[in-house]
DNA sequence: CCAAAAGTGTTTACAGTACACCCATGT
DNA sequence: ACATGGGTGTACTGTAAACACTTTTGG
């Protein structure tokens, strides 16, 4: 961060001149949908060079005044309205080159985009169509051909939903309030693929963990045995939460 | 990435203007001192406002034509001469006021950091004294008050090495191509604190895994059984590095 | 011979896997 | 009654944790 000032010093008196930049945040934004168990994501459609017609991760360039998680937050706000969510810087690709439009301004800006992770609750996201732009949810077996190098954040957000399920609580952020466990088993089963444990044995590890209270209530849907009602015990989990923890 | 384009489309002309970035590279750089069981971080003595005569961690503009990772490298060449070193990109700190000269300047110019964490290996790791500015390695108990939010930045750090440790096999690249377990353990000690595991257990675990290659060479330092000299066989861990794996 | 460091093995406890099986509901 | 999903239990296997013990060196 002090570059500028060393040159001042001396020895890098010829050394090239500083990038100028904007910063773009781009968001990929997953949803599960319960019903059909297909995971997805969050897609809009540029009308606008570079990649007109193309479809890409919502993103947008950071104001004067806004930080990025700021920024972030405010392309999810104008692309869906959603009450429970979580979110996450993902990684930072600034690359020279990585968008057209530096060629082509030719004042030698740089556009670096600082991606972002989001996972959201399906039934409450309701899309924001303004009229104009395409805006959809895309199974993620089918995603298109992407703007940028989009395809690429794509795939390291994935692998970061992965991860994060295996570790960390987020299905929580996403499931409603009340849930059973197999609202819970779907979710994980939806992301990680049919296979990555028996239901009986997630069950039984995840009560164990000591974080989901029973409600006591049940619920009745269709055939089958009423399932009982649980409910994320935060407190509970902030004890836990120094020691290592797999919920697989 | 479409902001400004987005303007154009109506609903969004009365908004704020678009932020203009100088782009940092900050460096978190760990070395272990095996010989004196120290965690050192490499710091750096600023001799120009803002924060003059305050320790900070190696950092630097980014430059026209020059990619983030490729900044990194070039910071930490010009601080050290190394020949290992593991580094991978840590987090993106960008919000407004994070940098005083965003107001001196009054241009409105943001400074943006992407912090970079990286680990070198110690025997051979050259500090590069300029004359002017310090340089030193740090026992990271020890690290005084930082500029900017850089302690933010190394706490971070350390929170990624403890990781990192943990499931992949960094260790590797910063320790001398021969090495016995006890080298390796005492790595894992240094960083992670004592009681992290037990040395027989760490021992055991580590072999089974299969990618350490016995040389059929052994050591001699002293008091004590001559140690076997052991080799990273990275063609070995290639087929394993999909599966989970935990060298805890 | 003794201390120091390397290396081996054993015991115990618990965690993951793969099931088999019982329970409560709608149709 | 039976299909459907919820829920419980168990036997097998593997691995982590603690620690006792042997081996090989220098002094």
């Amino acid at each position: 961060m002090h570059g500028k000032l060393q040159r001042k010093t001396g020895h890098l008196l010829n050394a090239e001149p500083l990038a100028d930049f904007k910063v773009g945040v781009d968001n990929v934004i997953f949803s599960v949908d319960t019903d059909q168990n297909r995971l997805l994501v969050l897609l809009v459609m540029r009308h606008d060079a570079p990649y007109c017609g193309c479809w890409s991760l919502p993103g947008t360039l950071v104001r004067q005044g806004e930080s990025l998680e700021d920024a972030a937050y405010r392309v999810l706000s104008e692309k869906i309205r959603v009450n429970n969510l979580y979110l996450e810087q993902l990684y930072t690709f600034g690359g020279p080159d990585r968008d057209p439009r530096e060629e082509e301004d030719s004042y030698g800006v740089r556009y670096l985009s600082v991606s972002h992770f989001a996972l959201v609750r399906f039934a409450e996201a309701e899309l924001i169509a303004d009229g104009v732009s395409g805006i959809a949810w895309y199974p993620l077996a089918q995603v298109p051909t992407l703007a940028f190098d989009h395809a690429e954040v794509l795939a390291y957000g994935y692998q970061r939903l992965k991860n994060k399920l295996e570790y960390s609580p987020i299905a929580f952020d996403v499931l409603p309030d009340i849930f059973t466990l197999g609202d819970l088993y779907q979710l994980y089963v939806t992301v990680l693929g049919e296979g990555f444990s028996d239901y009986s044995n997630f069950r039984a590890r995840l009560l164990k963990l000591g974080f989901l209270e029973d409600t006591g209530n049940k619920t009745s849907r269709g055939a089958g045995r009423p399932a009982s009602l649980y409910r994320f015990d935060a407190d509970a989990f902030e004890l836990l939460k120094d020691k290592p923890m797999v919920f697989i």
